[in-house]
RNA sequence: UCCGCGGUAGCUCAAUGGUAGAGCAUGCGGCUGUUAACCGCAGGGUUGCAGGUUCGAUCCCUGCCCGCGGAGCCA
């Protein structure tokens, strides 16, 4: 019995993307995609496609298609979608270089009065709808820019021994016990929180498998409300068995290299769309300068800035000591009484903790907080009772210490802050495609 | 929570104690090379809400609501 395959291997799937357009030239080819934007001259019709791969300029011409055709490409508005037939060719006045003489134009559907103009708009109205602003060229961009250090993270660490290991999203207590934290009603086991960390958890997956790193979403329910700060971010986190402090560094040094070369290498493109100043990012080479905080207090007094010895530094102190260097800046050896309780102390000066943080250039400030934690039991007990932090629930914790404890290492590295900082944003509400923030929690 | 700024057409903004204006978007018309195209015409408003002062308030005053920016906290 004669069967009819095409019937069930033909989908709806375009055959050609606009990014593979120069594959095509002198060819005919159908692009699916929207209207991004019109300009008619007459009988002249320059139609803006987009189908997420790139924009390309298809022209319609009236003496050349049929009037249903020329009718269709006449009733496209913003945002329509349709289906677009012609010949490639290559037209250095059209922008990226390719133009489609079309010979059919399909309509998908007709897109309603499209909010988001071509003019300006304010960020409320922009947010507002942010499931259409990620259509515009600036947000295409750094979504592309962000996808692309996601994998420039997985990469870097699935090619080093790293394995991944995902701590749990809810946490019945705060990791370090400072932050304010998303509460719930857990079932009958009473309030449970959303996480902040995944650290916790990876040291005892370094303890498992000498060296990991968790990746996902961390929450704080703090009622930030500045450029620095969502309620809902990603994190990354790498721990590593047998690291010490220097190790942590030379880690973190190598791993923001990779990450800013990888996207200098295949996000050019973006990074221009978004006309961000690359020599900047260039700079990011190893290696990055390295002082401790007791350093850089006195480089904050030389600049006239009246600062004591054992505060921790706000986003104008970091970005008066980021602005002394070309690239990324490690601070170690902070006050230990400013610092989480899981930080080791420094033998050599128990006032410090081994601890670093990492100050991105341009004023954005800290991208990576990370420390060596403490491998001795009875210190690590002290600290807890210091922090006022109920020793039950950390037992498992403090396991890690009594089963063959090790010097070991991690960090954490803020994925929008440092989108926000490779694509040179001024706030990270563009740097994830919904933001999370204290007075928005839609769409 | 504190400090500062704002709310006028679908959007971005302007204006004056005396009938509310522009650009974009939308509709119609024009143009064979447009690049946020351009030109002409048209529709589109309880000026955030509630009071007060005034002959008259979008404007001045009071309160409230909402938002934005910054501080603290942190990635």
């Amino acid at each position: 019995m004669a069967v009819n395959f095409s019937k069930w291997c033909m989908g709806i799937r375009p055959s050609v993307y606009v990014k593979d357009l120069g594959k095509h030239v002198g060819k005919e080819v159908t692009l699916k995609g929207w209207l991004y934007n019109k300009r008619s001259s007459g009988k002249l019709k320059f139609l803006i496609m987009r189908d997420g791969s790139g924009y390309v300029q298809c022209v319609v011409f009236k003496g050349n298609v049929a009037d249903e055709v020329f009718e269709n490409a006449d009733k496209l508005t913003q945002e329509s979608s349709f289906e677009v037939t012609g010949k490639v060719k290559v037209e250095p006045r059209s922008v990226g270089g390719y133009e489609l003489d079309a010979t059919d134009v399909k309509i998908i559907s007709i897109a309603q009065e499209y909010p988001i103009t071509p003019k300006e708009h304010g960020i409320e109205f922009l947010i507002d709808n942010r499931h259409l602003w990620v259509r515009s060229k600036k947000q295409i961009a750094i979504l592309k820019i962000r996808a692309r250090i996601v994998k420039a993270i997985r990469d870097f660490f699935d090619s080093r021994g790293f394995v991944l290991f995902d701590p749990p999203i809810i946490t019945p207590n705060a990791c370090e016990g400072t932050s304010t934290l998303f509460e719930m009603e857990y079932f009958d086991l009473g309030k449970a929180y959303l996480t902040q960390s995944g650290q916790l958890y990876a040291e005892s997956g370094a303890m498992a498998l000498g060296k990991v790193y968790t990746f996902g979403p961390t929450f704080r329910a703090e009622k930030s409300k500045t450029r620095r700060h969502l309620t809902e971010f990603w994190m990354v986190e790498p721990e590593m068995a047998f690291y010490d402090l220097d190790d942590d560094m030379d880690l973190a040094e190598e791993f923001l290299e990779y990450i800013v070369q990888c996207v200098l290498t295949d996000k050019q493109e973006e990074l221009k769309e978004l006309e961000r100043d690359t020599t900047k990012l260039e700079c990011v080479k190893r290696p990055f300068p390295r002082i401790s905080y007791t350093e850089a207090v006195e480089l904050l007094k030389k600049k006239g800035n009246d600062f004591q010895w054992g505060n921790d530094f706000g986003g104008a102190d970091e970005t008066l000591i980021g602005e002394e260097f070309d690239r990324p800046v490690m601070i170690h050896r902070y006050p230990s009484e400013i610092k989480a309780f899981y930080m080791k102390r420094d033998p050599e000066n128990p006032k410090v903790a081994l601890a670093v943080d990492v100050i991105a250039p341009e004023g954005y400030g800290e991208i990576i907080g990370g420390s060596q934690r403490e491998d001795n039991l009875d210190f690590l007990l002290e600290r807890i009772k210091e922090h006022n932090l109920p020793q039950s629930f950390f037992e498992w914790y403090l396991d890690l210490r009594r089963f063959g404890s090790v010097p070991h290492s991690g960090f954490g590295l803020g994925l929008e802050r440092t989108v926000s900082w490779i694509c040179g944003l001024d706030h990270l509400r563009e740097a994830i495609p919904f933001p999370r923030m204290i007075y928005r929690n839609t769409p």
